[in-house]
Parts: C-alpha cells; structure tokens; sequence
DNA sequence: TATTCATCTGGTAACGATAACATGGATGCA
DNA sequence: TGCATCCATGTTATCGTTACCAGATGAATA
C-alpha cells in the first residue's frame, strides 16, 4: 500500500530518534562524531520511517554534489566504455558518482552536453578528446572546476589531460609495418570531419607514410564515424576493387578491422598473406578471432583509473590544479594479420 | 583568468537585466510567457555575467530533478548499452536525463546502487531483470516514483516491466534445432548462481530439452557472468573434450558463441558440420563473423524505446500508473553456424 | 583543584531556485 | 461601456539539508 502523504524528512527521523535534526544529518555521514547508541536509534528511526536520505536538498546547502560529469562519444564502444568503467570505480570509492552523456561523435553535441552537465553542479568534469567548440571551451575553463581531457593530447589544453597522441600510436605502426617490409600501405577510416581520434590516427598514417617517402593516398572513407564492423567490411570491399595491389591496411579501430578481415575471408583473400590488417584499440574480439588481430593497446582502463586518481588528488587539494598532463603510452600488439 | 569571486546566481542576472529573478527563471524555462525583448535581455545577462543555472536548487524547490535512474549489469555489454542508449534518446527530448549505474551482475551490489539513485530523487527508475534482494525490493516499491523492470519477465513485478522470457527465448532456438535433427545438444553459459539473465537461459535450456525427450546435461560454466569471448573459447574446448559427441550447442550470449565459434576453427572443427552453434542477443559480430551466427534478437534498442515511452506516458499522466507488462518478442535468427 | 581538550549535541540561518498567489495593463466580446 | 480573459511580471515564502557557531559533558593534564 503506497503512502499517499508526503515522504518523511531528517526532520521526523530526528522526532523519532529523539534527537535534533543536525544529529540526525551527522549520522549519515562516516566520519562525524557521533555516539554510537545516537547512530543506532537513528538507523532504526531511519529504517521505521522508510526515510530516504534527500540529496537534492544535500546538494544545495552544502554546495557539494559529489557527481563527476563524463562525455563520451558513445556509450556502445568498448574502449570507452572500460575507461567509463575504471573511472567509475576509482571514484565510488570515494563517494563520487559519474554522470555520463554521450556526444554522437559530435563537438555541437558535446557543446550541449557539457552545458547540461555543468548545471548539475558536479565536482570534475571529464571529457573525452581535445577538440571542442569554442563556446564549450569556454564553459568548461569558466566552470571553476577541475576539466580533464582525455584520449588525446590536445595542443592548448583546457586544464589537466590524461591521454596520448593517436598519429603517434599510428605511426608506431606504420614504422613496423615498413620494416617488415610492407610498402603499400591503406588506411580504413570514417569522414574526416567529424570523430577527431580517427582524424588524428588518418592523420598521422599520412604523415608518416610520407615521412617515410611512401604514397599516402590509399584512404578508404567508411562514412560517418563511429565505423561499424560492416563499415570496415564495406570499406575493404572497396580497397580490394580500387586499390587491388594493397599490401596492408590499417583500421581506425579494431571493430572496422575484423569486419575488413571477415571480407577478406568472405572473398577468400588470405590475411596476412595476400593483406595485412591493423586495427585499434586492443577490443577482445581482436586477441581471439582467427587469425587474430595486430592492433594498438591504448590501455582505456588505465586511462580511466588514472583519471580517477587525479580527480581525486586536485579535489582533495594533494595535488595543485595547475594543468598536468599524464602520458599515456600504446602498446603496439603483434598478431597474426600481419608479419 | 578563473575569476576567485563566487558564480553569479539568478539574482545578479536578474539586476542585470532589470528585471525580477522570477522572471528570469521564467526567460529559462521553455514554455512560460514571457516576452521576446525581456528573454533577450535575460539571454544578454547571461551571456555577460557567464551565468550558469543552478539544478540543484532548482531540484529542491520545484521537487523535482528531471532525472531518470537506470541500473544495467555491466556497461560494457553492447546489449544493454542499445538499451541505455535507444531509452536515453526517447527521454531526452522531454529533459529528462538517465542516470546510469551498473551493479556487476550482483543483486547485492544493485541493492547499494538503487538505494544510491534513489537519494538522488529520479522521477522514475528503470532496473535490468527481474530478482532483486528483499530490501532492493522494498526501496523501490517505497520510493514513489515509477518503476520498470526490463529483460525479464518477473513473476511478480514491483510495478512496470518491459521485457521478455529468456527462457522461452532459448526455448524456440531448442525446438528449431530439435526440428532440423540436433539431439545431443549443450548450453555454454555462467555459472548458475549469478547473472539471473543467464540462468534463466540456462534453465530454459534444460526443461526445453527435456520436454523433447532429450539429455540435457550437457552444461558447461564458464565462470562468473559475464561471458567474455575468451570463456566462450575456453568452454567450447572443454565442450569438446567432455561431450566429443555434441551436435550443437548454445551459447548464453553471442560474445561467447564468437568464442566458442573461433576455438572450433582453432581445432579444425567444421561448423556447422561438425557442431553448430547458437548465440544470444544478436550482436553486431554475429552478423559478421564467417560463418555468420544463429542467434536470438532481443530486440535490446525496442526494450529502451518502448521503456522511455512508458516512462513519458505515466509522468505525464496520459498513463495510470497502474503495473502494465510489455512484452518484446524475440525473434530467432538462423545464419550460417547452424542447420 | 583548576584548566585544557576532545567528544557529542543543538540552534539558527542559509544554499538558490521557484510554487503559489497577486497585479496591472491590454484585448475581446456582448 | 463593462466585464471577463489573457499576458507579462512581481512578491513572498519555502523546498530539506548542513555550515557555522556554541554549549555541555567528561577525561586528561598541569
């Protein structure tokens, strides 16, 4: 039978206990001095009452909402994902609670998003990448919070970064692959105009090709990012129609490139022997698929947790919110789609 | 230059502008009459002083936080992640945002995160599945907000549900398998006594098999849900080492049914000459992958969709908030590892 | 014994928005 | 012309907790 009058406050709670409504608030905190017996009666009138503690009401007095904002590009990528996840773990700990929106792999979006999170009044705010809108810049350098870019690093950062250059994690790649011998190199990856990892990682397979006097032309556009398994397929359908001689080809994730291995299987194309493929991202589907996928670890989890740390080191003032930036270093992984 | 002086509130936009801080609350709010010069004016205040609104006083004084709370297992799961995703979309357009929290396949652990959410006042709350602890149970017919179980088809509802039976689910799978001539047939799944998702497949397996007359004991735990490809791959070697015999088997999700699939490419086991393979939930690998992968589409995207409708129409009262059972669906979807 | 100190508890005001009610002026219609 | 309506805006009080400041008690120290 749901109650129809209105839920009971700390104010009846502090009734029942038979103590003051300020008792009752230190009770729900750990680390506040109350007698053991006074936590005890207020559990019970707690639980008698079915009181359910009012944050909102926490939130505005104390000025604190223990939420940490968190853009990402999309809730469905398992890279994201497990820096989500590590992130959120570090900081539970601690009381803080993430509040996650995605942007669609769009800094209009994300301009949005950021302004509808920072009204929420949280203690940090993560985002994911180093381009924004100048207007979101703006917000975020203006918001009096710590600001934490993440999978990238950014030129002119906002604040703190935890994260690590994409065009150098491809070129680590590239550089190998050159060793080994590959010279005709494609890159697979969605429009350049939107997702701005994979424009770096594009980038930076340019760059170092040229760098290392080889034709950097070899660009199949899968459409709008995020690159879907399919896309990746689609794209190296069409790789293998124009550019027939291709001798390897790297994938802006992980994802695109086992749908570009699938097509290889599909139309009998041996991988690595006839194609090499790279992928990104170290996803599990690349340690397990057959053959299985050379790729680059950009450790997400680590991203997440590092984040973590310094979101609670600058808040707990251990730590000075002066900017710093933490490098993060990809792992290139070889497997079995290339030499 | 971060200003050291504390954030302008409505009052200061208010002087600004010349106008009351009612009235600016009003200019912030879509569908209130105030007049296009006062709106620019606020909107100039604004912009000027770098206001940003403040929703925590806002929560406390209108009661109420626009904030809808969701539980799901994990967030790494892409089945979920569809259903966070397609849910969030529908609500977002109405202002309402999700609050997200993933309770690691553990009722304890979603007991702690509900109760959490819960403090931070949602208009309704959505949880994955249908078994909770008594306590969660409790909190959540208490809390006085709309309640939805999704991916399950409790016995006895808190109040709304929007799912299926996964147990019928995998039970249409068995039959499709039993018509074609597989008899020796084995679940590859979780261990029981956790992910309730995954028992209910389990269990589904079992009576299914034994209501043709057939052995179904053929049951291999994996671990801990949830799955990954590499359990899956794992199990499938066990599989074969324990029940060399097995004619097909089914997998508790798709992501397992990959691994198993890629293990039986490893050994040189023809599928699905050798043994054919069933999956669950249709995610995007098991449309790619070669051979492509029979599985059941749960239609995860249509629970959030038809969750966020729900949602919309009881808040709005279009809806009692009467408990109403909506039932998805799901639809078997035979592909290459399978007769 | 007097004094310091730590522990526990209470009273009061305030966090910053907005619900509820009120008001003045313009508009519409009989 | 008179009265009902609507629109735009203002005034007041309040949502439920906790920061801040005290006070009371008992133990430890000088």
């Amino acid at each position: 039978m749901p109650s129809i009058r209105k839920p009971p406050t700390m104010a009846d709670v502090a009734r029942m206990a038979g103590v003051s409504p300020m008792t009752v608030s230190r009770a729900f905190k750990r680390d506040t001095s109350v007698s053991q017996e006074t936590r005890e009666a207020v559990r019970r009138a707690t639980e008698e009452l079915g009181y359910v503690f009012d944050s909102t009401a926490s939130n505005l007095r104390s000025q604190r909402t223990d939420f940490v904002a968190v853009t990402i590009p999309s809730i469905n990528n398992a890279n994201f994902a497990d820096t989500v996840r590590a992130l959120s773990d570090g900081l539970s700990d601690k009381g803080l609670q993430v509040l996650l929106g995605y942007t669609n792999y769009d800094v209009r979006e994300e301009e949005r998003l950021i302004e509808q999170l920072l009204r929420r009044k949280p203690e940090a705010i993560v985002v994911t990448g180093g381009k924004h809108t100048s207007r979101a810049r703006k917000l975020l350098s203006n918001a009096g919070i710590p600001v934490i870019e993440t999978w990238d690093l950014p030129e002119d950062p906002i604040g703190h970064v935890v994260g690590f250059s994409n065009a150098l994690a491809v070129r680590e790649m590239i550089d190998h692959f050159v060793t080994v011998g590959y010279r005709k190199v494609a890159f697979i990856g969605g429009d350049a105009d939107r997702d701005t990892r994979g424009s770096d990682r594009r980038a930076g397979f340019i760059t170092a090709m040229e760098d290392h006097g080889l034709d950097a032309t070899r660009l199949i556009a899968a459409g709008p990012p995020p690159i879907s398994m399919r896309e990746g397929a689609n794209a190296m359908g069409r790789l293998l129609e124009h550019f027939p001689d291709t001798e390897a080809v790297i994938c802006v994730s992980d994802l695109s490139a086992f749908g570009a291995l699938t097509e290889c299987q599909r139309r009998g194309i041996a991988v690595p022997d006839q194609i090499a493929i790279g992928g990104f991202g170290d996803y599990e589907i690349g340690a397990i698929c057959v053959p299985s996928l050379t790729t680059i670890n950009a450790f997400a989890a680590e991203i997440g947790a590092k984040t973590a740390q310094l979101i609670l080191d600058v808040l707990d003032g251990s730590l000075s919110d002066s900017a710093g930036v933490i490098t993060i270093r990809p792992d290139l992984i070889l497997r079995q789609t290339s030499r």
